[in-house]
DNA sequence: TTTGACCTGTGAGTTGGTCACAGGTTTTAG
DNA sequence: CTAAAACCTGTGACCAACTCACAGGTCAAA
């Protein structure tokens, strides 16, 4: 197969074959003819397999473990079980971050209700912004640093 | 002020200054003696409101253009309303397409539970993915793309 | 044979900063 | 007074995961 081919048997997009293939996530063949790409299906199970783990949330970088685990005959499964429960607790907190953010907004929303729009006077910018007051500033007490 | 003073009022990394300065947010005048950037209370203002307004998910350009709109003597409250409705909206995709995600994570764990781990055989990797039923494929029909 | 579709590698762009580097300046301590 | 520490300057690389553009080579159909 050459990319296009192995691109539309995956449904993604040829450069992405080729960035996987830099990445090294693919190890081709080459035509010594024209020095064109030669993918197998073994090829297209390993880009299946990656589009499928991207689409967890898996990064590249263990993307390439776990393949790496299987090419020396390992199960890799523990693993995955294990990176996708730090995922699902980081999908959370991300859930939890922007669920906040959306409160704030939509009570910054209702607020901007009764404020008046103003022209900016060289004190204020734009009162709505300004007066937005910000749960995460840290005006009666330091949160340390955790890292 | 230089560059860390200012950082340090409003709680920001001095390269965050460089960088805003670059992009043209903050317009500092120079010493002339060693070239430093001096700023004022002015640019303290568009700073903190700069930091305000990220906080908020006003993109870059975004508030380039409420503080050129400002810089003009014109409210940009209109604009600002405008956008913000819009990225409240974004921000409400963002939370149903990770709550669908997470989902998926959670009905996955569940049957993880009574699947073997299984080493790869060189037609699987790990079934663990591979056998994941990924709702987003078009295995039934293609849904145009709105673009 | 000449289009057009495909292939190649390399490099830049996306976002919002952060960090590193090399060299100049100012402040502080000995 | 001098030397080191702390600051300043601009430039450029780096993060993630692609996507796109470019210039030049290859191959199929009309």
């Amino acid at each position: 197969m050459k990319v296009k081919e192995i691109a539309t048997a995956a449904g993604v997009n040829p450069d992405t074959v080729r960035f996987y293939t830099r990445e090294g996530l693919l190890q081709p063949t080459r035509n010594p003819d024209n020095n064109y790409q030669q993918y197998d299906a073994e090829d297209l199970r390993r880009l299946r397999f990656a589009r499928k783990a991207r689409q967890l949330g898996f990064s590249l970088p263990e993307i390439r473990q776990i393949l790496a685990r299987a090419d020396d005959h390992h199960s890799p499964c523990p693993m995955v079980r294990d990176v996708f429960q730090q995922r699902l607790v980081v999908v959370e907190q991300e859930i939890a971050e922007l669920q906040q953010l959306r409160k704030r907004m939509i009570s910054a929303l209702a607020a901007w209700q009764e404020m008046p729009d103003g022209t900016p006077d060289g004190h204020t910018i734009c009162r709505l912004i300004e007066h937005w007051d910000d749960p995460s500033a840290e005006s009666c007490c330091e949160e340390p640093k955790h890292e």
